[in-house]
RNA sequence: GCGGCUGUAGUGUAGUGGCCAGCACUUGGGCCUUCCAAGCCCACGACCCGGGUUCGAAUCCCGGCAGCCGCACCA
């Protein structure tokens, strides 16, 4: 299973370990080792460098993930975001217990707490559907509660599900900061915790994860223009609508689609970031339109966009592009009482939000599965040159003074540009075969000619070739190679 | 959460009641070596956790934890 080798290489390596694994470990809880997290380094840096620079009025932000409970009153989540789930006295067969009214009784149960739908599924004698139980009917919220403080003055608290909501927050003071300008931006790289039922599938879903997120707040009525939208009028998305389900992935320009200009522009650059910064394939890539049973009912546009990865059987959801219209903003205005409305030349409304969402770890993880790569003689990790957790290694070619001597010195002067591995262990091809391993896409040798001339040999992870360059081009060589 | 299978160095495995718990790769050190996991020598390193049965448990029993598969769940 390819799965399980790439994990064996993640933990063999240090990307990522199971977390407090001396005591057996947790299910969904993943903690990245040393090349990890340079590679996670390197990825939010690479997000960060893309998605900020979109507008000069994008910035990021740091909020906290601890919240306190009527945060999650005016977001939604701890109505919505939770499962009333009917467990069979019985045989503990588990049911949504939405869904059985739902079936069972032909109406909707949206928006009903749990007395209420306790109430229903005893007065309409609702039994289980497998052996005809009793059922009983528990609340799952999958946010993780806290106490702030002790005694008489505890607070009751929750772990943010999403990172968005401290952007949401943060509005109105950022607003004012930034002198009140639309649109803005604010991203948030950090933490967010699920308290999942079940979390499998690897390093897939998570318990404590890791978001990218950026929340643009703007004008309704400007959403289908964007003054930069000449630019990418011809890109080609590339789409798999509700209408394409059992079909291919189409391309299609962006002028030709049936969206908003505002939320077209900021597809266009999402899929820029995996074609073009991360230079993936593009068949890998493509945006998923979402149903009405798949989107949470806030979203009035939502696609996904996805990559394909073997190891998990196919097309998976690295993040989102939500169109969440002024629901956030109305829904704390409306438990906190302040007033989040913006005053643009007159004009007094509530901004609406598109929020571009990025599962972090997820998306490392895609990078793995489609680098990794096992031939006849090799294991090797193609991981893009930008996201490695070393760019190159520096080796002298034996283990001898001089050679030794003036690997270190160009070590010294390589490290100060590029995450730089050195290594004098064993033998020659050894060493290629370990930065193989760990996806580090160059490696430069000194040896004998070195002393003579001063050139050195440059190797490439694909494709295995060397090519000898002066010691005196080679940082501007190897810059080159890392755009 | 339920059912089935599983758990021995970093990795892959051998060991079914008494073994100094064996092997290979990996890792570290040494010799050798002028470019792709060569060879030789040395070293580090494991029975998932807890309880029980037994003179004696990696091995049998119970519980826990974790993993895989199926069911359920996945704003």
């Amino acid at each position: 299973m390819k799965s399980e080798e790439i994990m064996e290489i993640c933990m063999r390596r240090g990307f990522i370990f199971p977390s407090a694994e001396i005591y057996g470990g947790a299910a969904g809880l993943w903690d990245y080792g040393p090349l990890g997290t340079k590679m996670k380094n390197s990825w939010e840096n690479l997000w960060r460098k893309h998605f900020l620079r979109l507008d000069p009025n994008f910035y990021e932000i740091s909020t906290t993930n601890i919240l306190p409970k009527p945060v999650f009153e005016g977001s939604g989540h701890l109505e919505s975001f939770n499962d009333a789930l009917a467990e069979c006295n019985s045989c503990h067969s588990r049911f949504r217990a939405d869904q059985l009214i739902e079936e069972k009784l032909r109406i909707s149960s949206e928006g009903m707490n749990l007395d209420e739908i306790k109430k229903i599924i005893k007065e309409k004698n609702l039994r289980c559907p497998r052996c005809g139980g009793d059922l009983n009917v528990k609340f799952f919220n999958l946010m993780f509660r806290l106490e702030l403080g002790a005694g008489e003055s505890v607070k009751e608290a929750y772990l943010r599900p999403e990172t968005a909501q401290g952007a949401y927050l943060a509005f109105k003071r950022a607003f004012n900061i930034l002198r009140n300008k639309l649109p803005i931006g604010l991203a948030i790289i950090g933490k967010s915790f699920r308290n999942e039922i079940s979390p499998r599938q690897g390093f897939y879903r998570l318990r404590e994860f890791h978001q990218a997120e950026l929340q643009i707040f703007f004008d309704p009525d400007k959403m289908n223009e964007h003054e930069r939208f000449d630019e990418i009028r011809k890109k080609k998305l590339r789409i798999y609508s509700i209408e394409d389900r059992g079909k291919e992935t189409r391309e299609v320009k962006c002028e030709d689609m049936d969206l908003p200009k505002f939320y077209l522009y900021y597809m266009s650059k999402i899929q820029d970031f995996y074609l073009e910064i991360l230079k993936l394939p593009k068949e890998m890539f493509r945006f998923r339109e979402l149903d009405e049973n798949e989107r949470a009912f806030y979203n009035r546009i939502h696609w996904d966009f996805e990559l394909n990865i073997e190891s998990l059987g196919g097309y998976k959801e690295m993040g989102g592009i939500h169109y969440r219209t002024d629901h956030d903003l109305s829904g704390h205005q409306r438990v906190s009482k302040e007033n989040l409305m913006v005053n643009i030349n007159g004009k007094k409304f509530i901004p609406h939000v598109l929020e571009l969402s990025f599962g972090i770890d997820r998306n490392l993880w895609a990078l793995l599965d489609l680098g990794y790569e096992k031939e006849e003689e090799r294991t090797v990790l193609k991981l893009p040159v930008n996201v490695a957790p070393y760019f190159c290694a520096v080796f002298p070619l034996m283990r001898k003074e001089e050679l030794v001597k003036k690997a270190k010195e160009l070590y010294n002067i390589i490290s100060s540009e590029f995450s730089t591995m050195y290594d004098e262990t064993g033998s020659i091809g050894k060493r290629y075969r370990r930065q193989d391993e760990i996806g580090t896409p160059y490696c430069i040798t000194i040896d004998y000619d070195t002393l003579e001339n001063d050139t050195v040999t440059l190797r490439d992870r694909d494709t295995m070739k060397q090519e000898r360059v002066s010691i005196k081009e080679i940082i501007e060589i190897l810059n080159k190679k890392l755009r």
